[in-house]
DNA sequence: TTGTAGGCGTTATCAC
DNA sequence: GTGATAACGCCTACAA
């Protein structure tokens, strides 16, 4: 205890945790901020937290930590709960259903203020703070891209290059953003009077899109143009294209989304929705922030943009 | 207080936190397990962690959580930890130098039992258990990858194919991991009795590697074959070849390191050094536990082996 | 097998 | 402006 260098007692608290306003001597602060360095000390966390209720941390549960999407979120976020003095406690969830549940007991081990659950469904029990993000369950707060728009200009964009057959790689996760990628799709190709043509569904791994995309781009009648749930996801369209000996986008047409760094580099560059996945991650803590203060936010839908690069063309 | 639901005290105690061996009959231990149930009650960890002084919790600073090699790192090492029944905390750094000493301390602030360090120089002040990942300072434990010898064997292939122009794309980032390449790389090229060919560096984003490999490539005597310190740095160089219209391997032969999923897709898939980043993870977590057991572990070093795919051919 | 009591390091309240 | 003192919720002897 810092009390001993010093002469003073709980004074030392005020001093440390900054509460020295106007009721501490400078002399006496001095003291005590110098017996700190000597000895090393700093104040206990985990008695802090028991006296106060209050962690000053915020979790976030991630299905996946290895999809490159993920990391700028978590910058995002972490930036803006550095600003507001919060630390961030991370939790991957590793695409295992069983362990969601479980996760979130793990999670609640390190005491934490709020929850942020990325792409994962949120628990019911409720109590605690909480925030969705690319989820949006009734009645919580949540932070989302207007997947929307997204799929629908994605789709479109094939349409207008005059596609007549449009194909889908979709994610095999279950989650909210993914089924309404699904549905846009499958109305914009409606609502111009065309048939849809092949969907199939992968994890997110460059052989297992790898894969699905031979089954799509295999078939007799295969489409030649095809919208995928993301980048990754497209990826398994070049492989299989330099598999089948078709060349994007003279046979195949290619829109990804989510604008992974890498996007730029396949040859052709890919075509894709640009979504800003930073901003996601702050937008999440300062609705989480706004709920742990009481407030109660509105659900939060970010913009998204088409950028055309060289793997859309005309149909063959 | 469950303990108000029961009946009894710190039975509670032994029950939640399984020390309920023979000490606690079963009709207690049922009593005490639904009430808490119902309450949904669970043990406050702050109040845990002050008396027993451990938080089984330990941390992971990173440079960059944004870099897709960190992704799995972290996974191995939370699967580790999550076997061992603890927490892992992330805190990014995001490559700022100024903000790595605060971090450290920003990062005590969420009492952890131990550290692990990825890239990151770990700060000097020592108490707690400390693991370097991918750094090995002097009298620290660490866990890295056999650089030395992969970087050798990148090169050796490159001279093996007839290259003598031989190149350097390197991090700009200062960590030991990139000294070692650097120093290897001259190495090797003057154990073939060659003159280096270039060398340029760029921070880990395709844009920066492009405007290096532009550098690099542009130079009137270019090298043939090019050793880059990383698969997202090789990246730089397939974008500069496309526009310098050099192909792929017939102009310029090109290795990466790390073997990150998106080099099988580049095209042509990508030559470069392959290694297990979740093992190096899991192995980070347990030596760092070994350590905190009190053990004296000594550092560890995995092993890489080249992968040879398209990117590399016979100098033109 | 179960209950009682003390203390981990803070903060907050209240005297001095 | 500064120092006692109690309480946050848990674990761990020790006593019953």
């Amino acid at each position: 205890m810092a009390r001993r260098a010093g002469v003073s007692q709980s004074t030392v608290s005020l001093v440390l945790s900054g509460k020295s306003a106007g009721r501490v001597s400078a002399p006496t602060e001095a003291v005590v901020r110098a017996a700190a360095e000597e000895l090393g000390y700093r104040l206990n966390v985990a008695a802090r937290t028991l006296r106060t209720g209050t962690a000053r941390t915020v979790g976030m549960v991630v299905t996946d930590v290895t999809h490159p999407f993920f990391g700028p979120v978590l910058r995002g976020a972490q930036a803006a709960a550095w600003r507001a003095d919060y630390a961030v406690t991370l939790v991957d969830v590793a695409n295992d259903p069983d362990r969601e549940a479980a996760s979130f007991e793990a999670l609640r081990a390190g005491p934490a203020d709020g929850y942020m659950f990325f792409t994962v469904d949120p628990p019911e029990r409720s109590g605690e703070p909480v925030v969705a993000i690319e989820v949006s369950p009734p009645g919580m707060p949540f932070v989302r891209f207007d997947t929307e728009h997204g799929t629908d200009v994605a789709v479109d964009h094939l349409i207008s290059l005059g596609h007549t057959r449009i194909g889908h790689l979709g994610a095999l996760l279950d989650a909210e953003t993914f089924r309404i990628r699904r549905e846009h799709v499958l109305a914009r190709v409606a609502a111009a009077g065309l048939e849809p043509s092949g969907y199939e569904q992968a994890a997110f791994r460059f052989d297992d899109a790898h894969e699905a995309a031979l089954r799509l781009l295999g078939a007799a009648d295969r489409p030649t143009g095809v919208y995928c749930d993301d980048d990754l996801l497209a990826g398994g369209i070049y492989l299989a294209a330099r598999d089948l000996g078709l060349r994007i986008p003279e046979d195949v047409s290619v829109v990804g989304f989510d604008d992974l760094p890498f996007a730029k580099v396949f040859t052709p560059p890919l075509t894709t929705i640009a979504i800003d996945a930073e901003e996601l991650g702050a937008a999440a803590f300062d609705v989480l922030s706004a709920l742990m203060a009481g407030e109660e936010p509105e659900g939060r839908i970010l913009p998204v943009s088409l950028v055309v690069r060289g793997s859309t063309g005309p149909p063959p």
